[in-house]
DNA sequence: CATGAATGAGTGTTCATTCAT
DNA sequence: AATGAATGAACACTCATTCAT
């Protein structure tokens, strides 16, 4: 490796590594204050630098907002698309995507909650148009996974799936307003608390069947 | 009745009913496109009316925020106070609480969508404070009651109960953000099936036993 | 005429008069010191009010440079119209055009400079594509003046017709540069100078022809 | 000659001309935007370097103009001093220094379009007091030679001095606005028609007494 | 009750300039 | 010589708010 090349890796590489620092710090900016009441100095302050220098490396706020966005949203969709690809039962596949879906609210958490607060208002502007399509393409998944799932016997049949599908869509990802990487629950526990709940309820077990009820 | 009399009382009558229109429109104007992205003029445009003109009526955007929000809460309360009051077993009182709260999602639809959203935000102010108390008071109930129903025997004690109670608020509140007055499902439609998920999640029941399974 | 309509007619009229006192600062100020020069804090000085309260009678700067602009086009055009339609010779024609010019600059001294300066710059944006096609017109209707001109013998044959055009535009309109209305030269005074120029030349006619120029 | 010595030579030679050339595109970019409206990245852009780079030939985006404008004026001016000391007629001194601006039009276009369209803006701070300076010689010269003229009886003496004087000053100099060194026209093609022009107009000659009117 | 004109602080953004590398 | 990151003042523009009418 030329020296040369060296260099041009390096310069290319920590300007790279800039740009993820600031857009972490946007990220936690907009996630803790709402992304139109953060404003522009206040994304320098918190990342120490003066609110124009954040125009050398980005051109707007709203590109800040979709660099995350995207970001997050790509990583989200290759991973459900390894646990959808698997070709799993409905089941497995549901425990599979809220499992991701947790893992992503570790990773990306102010991304999440951004998602959670601000699509709605960002996805009227063209640019954000594949918030919409994300949302689309989150729908067709969930409603046809629960479909699924009541044609395999594992789901129950009783319910209205487009309410079954807001239920967990809203669930899972509302957590990332409350998560904290870190804190006395992994993302794995509440995966895991989150499906018990989903799948089996809240209620104690019913004494089993040979003690019938009597009313 | 003199005319004098009769004019002031329709005016204060009158004046109030102003307000109130104008308060649901506000209400309407945050909900949709977030609080601090709203600007005070299109809050008066959507009134019909000029932005300065708002000025009579109200001190602040601020103040509007303020009405908005005690309002329901206030509402919320009284109404989860009669529920509380009846003494019933911890089974009966979430489904109480649940339906009461589907009932103001119902009546209060912008006002809870502002509540989720903003609320963070807002709190921060002095002003706003009583948004805090009611979270907290929001959480004393929910693990109390959460606490009686396991002791009850009527709710799992294998799972951490802050996760459930977050569970629960989320989801409910949560689904102001789709709910329609007068959709498909009514408040009280997806409130039983909220319950029917919460209680007994959406998985399958498994066959009972006087269905013996033939091996 | 009933009150109401009065105090509608009032009130619009004044508004009017105000956006065109604001628009006639603008127009002095980007005059002289150059539209891009120009601050729109410089404007409001001007006119004894605050920046921002620029934005309650107009759009933009840009609004602001278009209004001037084509106020003074358009009056310029209706002129120029005027003498057009009239069929006199080319030379009464070119007379007449030189001093309705001259009459722009006299009432529309600053907007002339604006459009002097800045209009090649301008242009380059959609908005003011009007820029260009009345530059296009204008050139149309000298090229068809001058070989008119031509034709009838009135002009000379020996000069490009291109440059005589661009000899007359310039000079025309540059002198909105040092033009003050209400100096020691009026526009008429002017016109008539600049006529007896562009005519008959600074040269001192020759001894008359009966006196033959012995070489 | 030593090593060092010829770097030195080749270092400060090279210096010299790499501003030259910095200089010639500055002044291409500020002759056709305007100098306000371009912008020291612009420049750099145009020059294949970067911003902040400039600065290391330049001291500012002032100091460039100023450069640009008093190489252009310092050559003018000579140009202007070998025509006047020639001593000739009023008329042939008027030939030279016509032909003497268009030469410099050709050689100096971008800085006589700067100086057209910005001088009067940039004459207000003191580091281009040269600028009016220049600018009294200008019309001392004209003032004189017209009036030399006149007395001659070279020129006519029903104009008014000043008014020709600003004629054809403006005439010339703005024709650099158009003018495209390597066109249809020389540089001295058009010094010749604009001569033509000033002394003897476009209108045509009256027919000789020869061929008398037939009444 | 509402209007219309204004205020003044603040917003996202630009840009000439600096400087360590 | 040139880069790349930053500065800090200024810019066009917005917006909650005020107030005489």
């Amino acid at each position: 490796m030329s020296p040369r090349r060296r260099d041009a890796e390096g310069t290319a590489a920590a300007r790279a590594e800039r740009r993820a620092e600031l857009l972490a710090t946007a990220a936690e900016v907009f996630a803790s204050q709402g992304y139109s009441a953060t404003t522009v100095r206040k994304v320098a302050d918190a990342a120490g630098i003066l609110g124009g220098s954040l125009y050398y490396h980005f051109d707007s706020k709203e590109a800040m907002a979709d660099e995350i966005l995207s970001t997050f949203l790509d990583e989200m969709w290759a991973a459900y698309e390894r646990v959808l690809a698997a070709g799993l039962s409905a089941r497995d596949t549901l425990e599979g995507i809220v499992a991701e879906s947790f893992r992503s609210i570790d990773r990306h958490r102010p991304a999440v909650v951004i998602y959670q607060n601000e699509s709605k208002h960002l996805a009227t502007s063209e640019r954000f148009q594949y918030l919409n399509e994300s949302r689309r393409r989150f729908q067709e998944m969930w409603l046809s996974l629960l479909e699924q799932g009541v044609r395999e016997g594992a789901f129950r049949a009783d319910l209205d799936p487009g309410l079954v599908y807001r239920f967990i869509r809203d669930t899972v990802w509302v957590a990332a307003n409350w998560y904290q990487p870190g804190g006395r629950l992994s993302a794995d526990d509440i995966a895991k608390q989150y499906l018990a709940m989903f799948l089996e309820g809240i209620q104690a077990s019913p004494p089993t069947s040979q003690e019938p009820r009597t009313s």
